[in-house]
DNA sequence: CACCTTATTGCAACCGCTTAAGAAAGTAAG
DNA sequence: CTTACTTTCTTAAGCGGTTGCAATAAGGTG
């Protein structure tokens, strides 16, 4: 058997609570006391029961992170984010995924808080619509979303406008005036932000928004990008430039396909991604895309959370965190 | 307050430990209380609470993945599928990592086997040495070590050496008799097998193993793949081809340096890597290789440790399982 | 009708730890 | 030498479930 609170109290001639007092620190316990119980404690190899910890504390120290689907690159670089933040985290991380499974986001989220599974949140997610989120605010277990922007529950986000402003303007800058748009209708709130920042950018520039320029993906694979070409091409032969806010694999799927049908990049096209995978450096030519700081955007929500879980914080609070266009071969 | 048994109990007009058998299903129980009691907590919309029921049982429902550095794609691959398994996995997985951390892998599954955290762990490493090993073993939670055979524990594992061996047998029917090998010292067990496998490729075709042909890297970067190039034309200028069991980013790196010294490839150098990532189908040309099925890995694992913890398997198990050269451009 | 089963539910201990409140002993103050 | 604090430790009541055993009632048997 594991050895116990009690095991400690008996051989120290003291009563377990002393003992419980004496592991976690707390004051009005003399030192003669403290060093004999540290002493058997350490000979004796304990380590506390968390579970019986938790469920007299009522906290469980761990925090679930929920994702739609781990096989997103994306998911995985804030997860690997959140566990690799500097701060010394005294909270478990458990993973949720709900693909394949008969719940969503918020009910999965519900069940976890309702169980007492959980101190906290991070949902990362940019599908998620408003009223499962208002779901996660309602909940009395705090929680918080990674990669869309929430009103009514803290958020971590970058700011999409203006990344895919700064691709469009560089593309303009370049010359370009016929530069089509490929989107994905996978990615709820992020795609329309980006949308209006290659909207903005246009304007700024005293360039007309053509709707017959914006192209949509089913998915942000790469064969979504080698799909995609044909279309723009038979659509808009006159395009010169692509920019696509779908994901930095569609990019490469058109690149490749363009290759194949012997346009050059970037001169006869010039493509700018968004996100930078790491195939993005890896594809010939590499790719020039909009990078998300994804490792920042996991420690800004493990950090929050934190703070949020231990009471330090209150209120709602969101953290913008800007992109940056990362230059490369493809335009 | 969340609603308790008791609170049901009261409604129902019976005791909480006749609420507890009915939401276990357990047996002895009259249909109409059964009912009675479920309606209530339906109205109430009751969920156990799963920090005292694991006090209780003695049980926590949650199993470790506890992973050296998470920023590794194998590791997050076999972490898929471990997460997408079919079956209906009713434990919770918590992630650790070691990078970063005063423990090391053992020491950590010691404590949270101790602290009775998890019912059984994953390890999802290669480079864990024997004598750590035998630490898990020793422990009383069920353990199971992934990407690394061990005769001391449950592993899933694939045929290093019969991958490595394929590998070498495809670029020597190819017309290759100068084969450098590109093996890293961070992969621990899988590089010696792999290069066991190289070598009776060889010797299976009556070629001599030539010591220096054999060069090491430090990291499974595309750096190191950049850096080798050199090393390999200096010292082996008649070298044909390429074999990389250190990694596909490894020789991604080469493909890349290779092109840029103006070597054809794979006509003047043919280049196979070792694991499948997604930019080994990116990198022009694309890239040959020995393809580790580790979503298969994730879902074996998984099953083995849910089994070993309900009792339902014992004794020391093994799953070895099979790669499968990708044949693209490369080579 | 007395007696024995069987089905169903209640009782109470327990899982291992935390914590508010109380008690004992020492100490300072009046 | 009381009285009133302090300091240090113990008592005991939870936290919210699970589970072996006792108890009760209903049904069956001779």
């Amino acid at each position: 058997m594991a050895v116990t609170l009690k095991d400690i109290a008996e051989r120290a001639g003291v009563t377990s609570a002393t003992v419980s007092m004496v592991i976690n620190n707390k004051p009005n316990i003399s030192d003669a006391t403290r060093k004999k119980v540290l002493k058997i404690a350490k000979e004796l190899n304990y380590y506390p029961n968390v579970i019986a910890r938790g469920l007299a504390t009522r906290k469980s120290n761990s925090i679930g992170v929920i994702v739609p689907n781990l096989a997103s690159s994306f998911v995985v670089r804030v997860l690997q984010g959140i566990k690799s933040t500097n701060r010394d985290i005294d909270y478990t991380v458990q993973l949720f995924d709900t693909v394949g499974q008969n719940e969503n986001e918020s009910q999965l989220f519900q069940r976890l808080a309702r169980e007492r599974r959980i101190d906290g949140v991070i949902l990362i997610s940019s599908t998620v619509t408003d009223e499962e989120l208002n779901i996660f605010r309602d909940e009395s277990v705090p929680s918080i979303v990674v990669a869309r922007k929430c009103d009514s529950l803290d958020s971590v986000y970058v700011n999409n406008e203006m990344g895919a402003c700064d691709a469009t303007d560089y593309l303009i800058e370049k010359g370009h005036t016929q530069i089509a748009c490929v989107i994905s209708n996978k990615l709820g709130l992020p795609t329309k932000e980006r949308l209006d920042g290659y909207k903005q950018s246009l304007s700024n520039h005293n360039l007309p928004f053509q709707e017959d320029l914006v192209f949509e993906v089913e998915d942000d694979g790469i064969t979504s990008g080698v799909e995609v070409f044909s279309r723009i091409r038979e659509r808009q032969p006159a395009v010169s430039a692509v920019f696509v806010p779908a994901g930095d694999m569609v990019a490469i799927g058109l690149i490749k396909e363009a290759k194949k049908r012997e346009l050059r990049i970037p001169q006869d096209w010039a493509v700018v991604g968004f996100d930078d995978i790491p195939a993005a450096e890896v594809v010939e030519p590499s790719l020039t895309t909009v990078r998300q700081p994804k490792l920042e955007m996991g420690d800004y929500a493990i950090n929050m959370i934190v703070d949020k879980i231990e009471g330090r914080e209150s209120g709602i609070k969101h953290k913008e965190l800007p992109t940056k266009i990362i230059i490369r071969e493809s335009a």
